[in-house]
DNA sequence: CTCTGTGCAAACTCTTTGCACTACC
DNA sequence: GGTAGTGCAAAGAGTTTGCACAGAG
């Protein structure tokens, strides 16, 4: 809280208990959470929050740097406070994600390809999970 | 356009004219596509086709491996007849879409990762393209 | 006290769905 | 001729927008 409170001021965010609520949230959950999940969330603190508010909130998080938003489901944003990069797995079967630790080979760490420059990199990879492997074996 | 008809009959598609539209524009272009797009350019050939049939018609050739949906602007599908891995890089400032030759490191190749099969994957970058770079130097 | 953030509701965009008609095979 | 595809229009989901009120600095 206290530090969700100093990371907010120092990126000159003006502080709100719905702006605490949404970041602190998602720095204790390590998973990725919908909009939808934030917002059912959130409201069980704040009653009166409304879903236009989440999505306020998750824009200034995001331009700030303090959170990222995940779309391995297209029509659907996940947002979580990792910021640093990594990538995400989709399993087609159980609809869970997870976590990718692998990096992209050096020329993405470089951040720059074929003269342009990156500023931004999702690996979205889709298939079956360990786990469900092991179910159907 | 016979080469087109042939691979869809070689995927068990029955053929229609729109069918064959669809496929042939994105074998033509090299482009990637946006749904719209794809719409406005059928049009021309066949004035009395429907959105929900380019979609219809797109969900098939997708499903049997013929094009691959592109969504790096998340909220906007883009498709192509290449079906082969390959990644994307979007330009925020003159909004074009092009084509990442790099593959992701060798771990991908293998088609699993961390015990997980991969069906899919796909590599978003976004940044600022050559052409641009060189515009604001 | 001022200005930005919030709550609410309506609007908007992309995509899917249901149904009657058409046309491949 | 039978079954699957098409056209049309309406519905649906997720997200954005506009405005009046509330609350942070």
């Amino acid at each position: 809280m206290k530090e969700c409170i100093r990371l907010l001021k120092e990126k000159g965010v003006k502080i709100t208990a719905q702006r605490i609520a949404v970041f602190e949230l998602l720095r204790k959950n390590r998973e990725h959470l919908t909009v939808e999940r934030i917002f059912e969330e959130v409201k069980r603190k704040f009653p009166a929050v409304s879903l236009g508010t989440i999505y306020a909130v998750l824009f200034v998080l995001r331009h700030k740097g303090l959170v990222s938003e995940v779309r391995i489901v297209p029509d659907k944003a996940s947002f979580e406070a990792r910021t640093d990069v990594h990538h995400h797995f989709y399993c087609t079967k159980c609809e869970r994600v997870s976590d990718i630790a692998m990096p992209f080979c050096q020329t993405i760490e470089r951040r720059e390809i074929e003269g342009n420059i990156i500023e931004e990199c999702h690996g979205y990879f889709y298939g079956v999970c360990k786990q469900c492997r092991k179910k159907n074996a």
